[in-house]
DNA sequence: TATATTTGGTTTATAAAATAAACTGTTTTA
DNA sequence: TAAAACAGTTTATTTTATAAACCAAATATA
């Protein structure tokens, strides 16, 4: 009836960010941060998560001295994602 | 960019409550809990949540002596669970 | 040239949520 | 007449999400 939803993307931020990536080659912290309009911490936070479940890799560079994090949706987090999508329409797709 | 996603609905649970009763006049506790598969106790306190959100309406009753609980959605759930399926539709529409 | 502010984050603490476990009262079954 | 089952509720525990505090480097300010 109900299919299980990945409880990995079954969150606003961690959603939001998978659904940039999955339309880019790559973004950074900062980028998703402003298109998110989540705080720092909280996005450092969920980077870590999705990267950590290998939905995405995570690459720490500098650009001068400053910091860069840049990330990249995997394979993995594409396929997740796709069947996170799957499994969401069947709660939506009750009515006609 | 991304809409806020009505945290009362984002929730596994919850949303396959909606989803439930969105295509039904009424519904009762042990009907849900057999379609959702989800333990009494995580149903009752979700039931509530809804409930004290106006989203559905709950009727306490007895058939016989045991307990009979009904459930209705409300227009505004009926809202809120359209506005929900409007908002998740910015996260997962990004591609082609 | 100090010093304050901003940038790009991370770590830690707190609040809120989901879930399970334990419990209650009735009712059927053995 | 116990014992199991039904229909839930309440309480406790675990997990999450989020914010607050922090850090190091860079830049602007006085």
């Amino acid at each position: 009836m109900f299919k299980e939803l990945d409880p990995l993307l079954h969150s606003q931020l961690r959603l939001a960010v998978m659904s940039l990536l999955i339309g880019v080659e790559e973004a950074d912290f900062v980028f998703l941060k402003e298109k998110t309009g989540a705080t720092a911490g909280n996005l450092s936070v969920q980077i870590d998560k999705l990267s950590e479940a290998g939905y995405i890799r995570v690459e720490k560079t500098f650009a001068g001295k400053m910091p860069r994090t840049l990330c990249r949706i995997t394979p993995e987090g594409i396929a997740a994602f796709d069947a996170y999508v799957k499994a969401l329409k069947s709660y939506l797709n009750i009515r006609k």
